[in-house]
RNA sequence: CGGAGCGUAGCGCAGUCUGGUAGCGCAUCAGUCUGGGGGACUGGGGGUCGUGGGUUCGAAUCCCGCCGCUCCGACCA
């Protein structure tokens, strides 16, 4: 893309609203632009983050068994009443009529739905297990919106459901879930703590929460080194395998929030391996038994003949969050430094000079090799070019002046260390695609 | 939901106390010069002062209602 005739429109100053740090930036790079409290517009760049992130989550949950489907955002009152839900969900919940004055709502989360449509068509306990997902934007009428994506009323989630015969399986498959949580934040470059939850409104008693952290997080956390230095992405798991033994292996070292924290076990954990940070939510996971099969009326035929209740699981992952949540634990006093896999765009060719021969061509090749680039083409002198760089936080900037193009060399900045290096076009791409 | 505050040009703000017909910086447009970290000069354009009412000869400014947004706390994916 050419920035010349690009939508991304930076901000020089800070809008008064934006006190964090995801927030400022997501503003002043022009990500999102906000249209109600907790209400944002996706803005090129946003969009494209917001793209890269929810591919990764699709992949994993793909990965682990979970098939991606499609509900709507209004739903019926209706169907939260069978679950008993829909007086007991609270002003929360953003109510509304269509115009024979049915009662609809837009739906904070999706338990009542997706039960309704498995219980449309599962009659055979052979037709679990099953676990459906999708990606759907939410509404929840916080009391008070703030910290910009991170507590809005409109939110793109990722949420799973998963149904099970037996409560091993739905076990089971509440692991597959805790490992695929793992794997998906891990390749965002993100470092997720699973600790476990309260289990909260929804309901049920095994739970974790999936906590980032970083400096500017909402609530306190307490973990051991020895979690955070284990690797997600090790080995890929075998979805299809007993997945006890590789969860114990994360739930046995000390993890927790405030609410949670246990100073007693806290002292157990060495001294030098205790790590007192701050955190930020970003999946849930809940297995909650036969909560909405049996009170909305799901059942299937067991293999004996007599009906069977499935148990189930939810898991949610906040996408529109994990932008602000990425960004929070990666940037610094000049803009954003995106990971790798979710940055919009994989790198930016700055060209010094436009106009000059020399600094066009150069830039115009730079360009053309390097998949997923933003040209900075504008007429603009290299302070402004380098600042918006910086600000919108691109993986690599490839320079192109008029001193190294006349010597065949171009610099390349590696954003996220601050690295520069005068090398050849050649190895400038080597170094960008590899 | 308790407490506090703010709405004046695209953004950041001054002007409000003490009423007299709206201003600064940035951005933007035209031109000239400049050209490796938000450059300089010259000349332009852009505002229902959130909104409705009231007081007054006269309201951005005083009074009342409403709307919107933000912050602190409680709550929460």
């Amino acid at each position: 893309m050419r920035l010349s005739r690009a939508f991304l429109p930076t901000l020089k100053e800070t809008p008064a609203e934006a006190t964090i740090a995801s927030h400022r930036l997501m503003l002043r790079a022009g990500l999102v632009r906000q249209t109600s409290a907790g209400i944002y517009a996706w803005l090129p760049l946003g969009w494209r983050v917001l793209q890269k992130i929810e591919q990764i989550v699709r992949e994993e949950q793909d990965r682990a068994g979970a098939q991606e489907i499609l509900m709507p955002t209004i739903q019926s009152a209706e169907l939260w009443r069978q679950s008993g839900r829909y007086d007991a969900y609270g002003p929360e919940m953003l109510r509304l009529k269509d115009r024979h004055e049915r009662e609809m709502l837009f739906g904070p989360t999706n338990e009542e739905m997706v039960t309704d449509i498995f219980r449309g068509f599962a009659k055979s306990y052979r037709d679990l297990p099953r676990n459906l997902y999708h990606i759907q934007w939410k509404f929840r009428d916080e009391v008070r919106p703030r910290f910009g994506v991170m507590r809005g009323r409109e939110f793109l989630m990722k949420d799973a459901y998963s149904f099970d015969v037996t409560k091993e399986g739905a076990q089971h498959s509440y692991r597959q879930m805790f490992l695929a949580y793992l794997r998906t934040f891990a390749r965002m470059g993100l470092k997720a703590v699973p600790m476990r939850a309260d289990t909260g409104p929804i309901g049920g008693n095994l739970s974790h929460e999936f906590i980032i952290l970083a400096e500017t997080g909402e609530s306190q956390v307490f973990v051991s080194q020895d979690l955070l230095d284990m690797d997600a992405l090790a080995d890929a798991p075998d979805y299809g395998a007993d997945l006890a033994p590789a969860v114990d292996a994360w739930t046995s070292h000390y993890a927790a929030t405030e609410e949670m924290h246990d100073p007693v076990a806290w002292e157990q954990v060495p001294e030098a391996r205790r790590v007192s940070a701050r955190g930020i939510e970003v999946g849930h996971i809940f297995y909650f038994g036969t909560k909405y099969s049996a009170s909305m009326g799901l059942s299937v035929q067991g293999s004996d003949g007599k009906p069977v209740v499935p148990e189930m699981g939810s898991y949610g992952i906040g996408v529109s969050r994990l932008v602000g949540a990425t960004i929070e634990a990666n940037h610094d006093e000049a803009g954003i430094k995106w990971p790798d896999a979710v940055a919009p765009f994989k790198a930016v060719v700055i060209n010094l000079k436009q106009g000059d021969s020399g600094c066009d061509a150069l830039s115009e090749r730079m360009y053309a090799a390097i998949p997923e680039a933003l040209y900075d083409d504008r007429t603009e002198r290299a302070g402004p070019k380098f600042a918006d760089a910086d600000l919108m936080g691109h993986p690599w900037q490839v320079v192109v002046g008029p001193r190294g193009a006349a010597n065949g060399v171009v610099e390349l900045k590696r954003r996220a260390t601050g690295e520069k290096m005068e090398v050849s076009p050649e190895d400038a791409l080597k170094k960008i695609l590899g």
